[in-house]
DNA sequence: TTCCTTGCAAATCGTTTGCATAATG
DNA sequence: CATTATGCAAACGATTTGCAAGGAA
């Protein structure tokens, strides 16, 4: 399969990388039709797993049953406020140790991890406070 | 919202009881039929979210888009084989240290994380040693 | 001209929900 | 009797896919 250009494709990967949100599907799609008006959520969802896969992009499961999209693929965790559902970047070490951790007592080959963090995000613990 | 009696679900825990490899709600209803030939997906998937909102049964998301139930609620963390797709329980110490990692340099509060590991697993990994 | 990409619509799949009826306390 | 639980089927929401037409190499 030999890519070829394409104005969509790259209008997806251009918003994408304005964005530091993590934004769904919908929201790329409503964004980009901007520009292009003819888009169609198909061409939308086919582009980023297209790019996704080829790795110029990341897909990101937070748990909410919806697929979240980074533009940012340097290796980096996500933290979900349970309050208003924003993803958000963590700035931390990387957790590389607990794949040994975890390899410890397991017979099998331990490749890597996915992890997220949940809680209260700086907007909503300043919220909290006031009431 | 008080809760009364079911047998089905009774029936729907009993069978997660007995399975350690934490099955799909579609895998439940199949098997729980065989006691009541009459019960409905609509049944099981309530009764499976009723079960882990009480903190009865836990209800793990391993990225595969399909929840998977587990009649095991103590801690533990969980690993996906990306060969066959199974999800395997793992013996390991608690990881919540990487809670305060994730802390450090933020301003929100950390309340938890989600973590599972992945790559092959010791049946998957035999049988690469084969070919 | 080859064949990848698009737009559109229909299809898929896991899961949820409305409703009338059955079972529980 | 009051209320929760069930079975059934329809609805849902996110995502995928078939197909004919369009665009890139």
């Amino acid at each position: 399969m030999i890519l070829k250009h394409s104005k969509q494709r790259d209008a997806i990967k251009s918003f994408l990388m304005t964005r530091k949100d993590h934004p769904t599907a919908d929201v790329v799609y409503t964004n980009v039709r901007e520009e292009f008006p003819n888009i169609s959520l198909g061409t939308v969802y086919r582009n980023l797993t297209l790019l996704s896969e080829i790795g110029e992009i990341s897909r990101i499961r937070v748990g909410d049953g919806i697929d979240h999209f980074d533009a940012d693929i340097s290796l980096h965790y996500h933290f979900v406020c349970t309050h208003c559902g924003s993803v958000l970047d963590l700035n931390m070490e990387s957790l590389s140790h607990i794949n040994e951790i975890a390899g410890a007592g397991f017979d099998g080959k331990i490749s890597g991890h996915v992890t997220y963090f949940y809680g209260t995000c700086p907007k909503c613990t300043s919220q909290e406070l006031l009431s």
